[in-house]
DNA sequence: TTAATTCCCATGAAAACCCATTGTATCCCG
DNA sequence: CGGGATACAATGGGTTTTCATGGGAATTAA
């Protein structure tokens, strides 16, 4: 799998009282370029307290992948169950979401909680997709590098310096 | 990994008020062959105080070598974690600008202090990719190669000189 | 009606764009 | 070989556009 457009750099921006966030112009500008939805998959994570992020296109790609792993190991017991699971994690543990003119979404209630994100949401590109974070979270996340944290730190400074 | 057009040369510009600097013609040359994006790639520099930067097509590449790291050593616990410690590392904590049409970039503002770059920035060409320096921690660096500070402080005086 | 959701417009700040100037290196022609 | 003309690079400044965000009106649901 080689995608030619790739999610990266950060922003923090401000989640309002209606729920609803900005997606940084700069990821949606890789979203458009991969496919021509205007539109964002949220899961949780697998291994971080955030969301993982990405565009319906690439969703439909991780789809063929888990196809192609079946039929490698159509052999195995174990291979039918484990495709299940994880083609319900894909899909049904999943929400899309379509963000409107300016670029903003509706943070869905179940994905906010789940994502644990409060008044700000910290997006970090990481190629193939993208995560969205409680700034929060990522400092005091011991399996983050020092220097990712001192991202978060200035994004939170820049914006409460104003 | 070999590729066809290397990085190499050196120059001093200005950073005017506004943050913008002139990316020099001849490493713009080498963008532009390599790709044909009219963009650079910045991220801080993991050994020395300056920035480090390229083009997105080598940012594509050393992405593309991390997945097939990835693939060989199964899928070990710590292998995985060490896999998202470095896509973040590779992606969140870089920030690609485009340049103008006369070939000049808008510093990021997280960049520039990562970077220390205050009213000069001193391009250093390191064949795949290239430096920007403050051009005063360059000649305060003791790992720094005496003629290479020679070089630093020929580029100051040309400027200092009119 | 009340509450919640979707649209639509307003605004301030920041970024992108355009045009002008200057200096320098290159070229060309006598 | 000189001298002017030319092209391009670096930089300054002003204008327009985009972005993130707030708030309200219109629409739908309960």
């Amino acid at each position: 799998m080689a995608l030619e457009h790739l999610f990266q750099g950060s922003a923090l921006n401000a989640v309002d009282g209606k729920g609803r966030v900005s997606i940084p112009a700069f990821l949606r500008g890789v979203i458009e370029r991969r496919g021509d939805a205007r539109t964002i998959v949220l899961a949780k994570h697998e291994a971080f307290p955030c969301l993982s992020a990405y565009d319906p296109a690439y969703a439909a790609l991780k789809h063929a992948k888990l196809e192609r792993l079946l039929e490698k190991e159509e052999t195995s017991p174990d291979a039918e169950l484990e495709y299940q699971q994880r083609n319900l994690m894909a899909f049904a543990a999943t929400e899309e979401v379509p963000y409107d003119s300016s670029g903003r979404i509706l943070m869905p209630p179940m994905m906010r909680r789940k994502g644990q994100i409060g008044e700000f949401a910290l997006f970090l590109g990481t190629g193939e997709t993208f995560q969205i974070w409680n700034p929060q979270l990522l400092l005091d996340d011991k399996r983050i590098p020092e220097d990712l944290k001192d991202i978060a730190r200035f994004r939170l400074e820049e914006r409460g310096g104003q």
